[in-house]
DNA sequence: CACATATCAGATTCACTGATATTT
DNA sequence: CAAATATCAGTGAATCTGATATGT
C-alpha cells in the first residue's frame, strides 16, 4: 500500500478518535487538550507550568492559559512554590481528582470498544508498529532540526520550555 | 498491551505527526486543517461548502469561515452557483493548484520517512488494523447516537450539513 | 547582573451552536 | 409556504510568538 494512502487512514482515524473523545469529556466540563494535562497531574500533583508543558510537548504559555481555565472551571488550583517563588506549582482540586476514576472508565471502555477484535498479538504488532513511527519522527525531526541554519529555537525559554 | 496504552501510544504519534505537518504547511502559508480542504479541491474542484464539509466531517460554518480565509490568502476563490443560486461554489485559485505538486511532493517524502523500514506486508498490515478500529469506531458511534434518547441531531442543518 | 520561570498581550485558527437570509 | 443552503454572530479553546515581571 501507497504510503500516502496509509498516513491519510490514519489521519481519519486519528479525527474519529478525537471526536469521540471531545464527546466523552464534554459532560464533565473538560476540554480536550485538558485532559492531557488533567492525565499528568493524575501522575504527578503539583507540576509546574513548565514541567507540564515539556511532558506534554507544548509551549508554557499555552500550559498557563490551560491551567487557568481549568482553574475557572474548578479542576485545578495554582499555588506559588514555598522554596522558589519563581515557580507555580498546579494542584488538583477534589474535583479534578474525583474525576479520574469516571473518566478513565469512560476511556477505558471506549477503548475496548475500538480495540475490540483485536488478539493480544495484533495489539501487539499495533503497538510495535507505533513505536516505530515514532522512532521514524524522531529521526526526521532531528534531520529537519540540523538542516535549519543555526536552529535559533535551542536555547530561548518559552519555546518548548525546560522543565524546572 | 492494555487497551489504554496503546492508545495513549497512537495518541502520541498523531501530536507528532500533526506538529511535522504543521511545519511543512506553514511555508506555503496553508494552516493545519486548510491542507484538507485542499485536497479535496484538488480531487474535485468547485465543491460547495455543504460538500466540503461532508467530506471532511466538520460543519458547514467552519467550512464557510475556513474558504474566507482561504481566499483572503489568495488559495480559493467562490462563486455563486449559476444553476442554483443557494449555491455556491468553492474553486481553486491558479496558486491553490500550483501547490498541490509540491505540498504533495513533501508530504510524500515525509511519509516515506515515517514508513520507513516497513516491508509491503507490514504496511498492508498496518493499513488493515486501522480499518479495523475505523469499523469499531463506527458501530461505536451508531451505539452511542441511537442511546442518546431523540438524538436531536438527525435532521439539523448546520450540525453534519447534508451534501447537496 | 544573568538566568529561570511564569505570565501577559496579541494574533490565528479551528470548531461549535444558534440565528438569519436567500433561493428553490 | 417548506426545505435546502450558505452565511453571520457569538463563543470557547488551543496554540503560537514576543514582551514583561519577578525571583534566585
Amino acid at each position: 500500500m501507497d504510503e500516502s494512502k496509509l498516513i491519510r487512514l490514519f489521519t481519519k482515524t486519528t479525527k474519529r478518535m478525537r471526536d469521540v473523545a471531545a464527546h466523552l469529556l464534554g459532560p464533565y466540563d473538560v476540554r480536550l487538550g485538558q485532559n492531557l494535562l488533567l492525565e499528568e497531574l493524575w501522575l504527578t500533583d503539583g507540576l509546574t507550568p513548565g514541567e507540564a508543558a515539556t511532558r506534554l510537548g507544548i509551549t508554557g504559555p499555552t500550559v498557563v492559559r490551560m491551567a487557568q481555565r481549568m482553574e475557572e472551571t474548578g479542576l485545578v488550583t495554582r499555588r506559588r512554590d514555598d522554596r522558589d517563588g519563581r515557580l507555580v506549582r498546579i494542584y488538583l482540586t477534589d474535583r479534578g481528582r474525583q474525576l479520574q476514576e469516571p473518566i478513565e472508565v469512560e476511556f477505558q471502555q471506549r477503548d475496548v470498544r475500538l480495540l475490540a477484535g483485536f488478539s493480544p498479538q495484533e495489539r501487539a504488532q499495533l503497538a510495535g508498529y507505533l513505536e516505530r513511527i515514532l522512532a521514524n519522527l524522531d529521526s526526521y525531526d532531528r534531520d529537519r532540526q540540523s538542516t535549519r541554519d543555526r536552529a535559533p529555537d535551542a536555547q530561548r525559554p518559552n519555546r518548548r520550555m525546560a522543565a524546572g
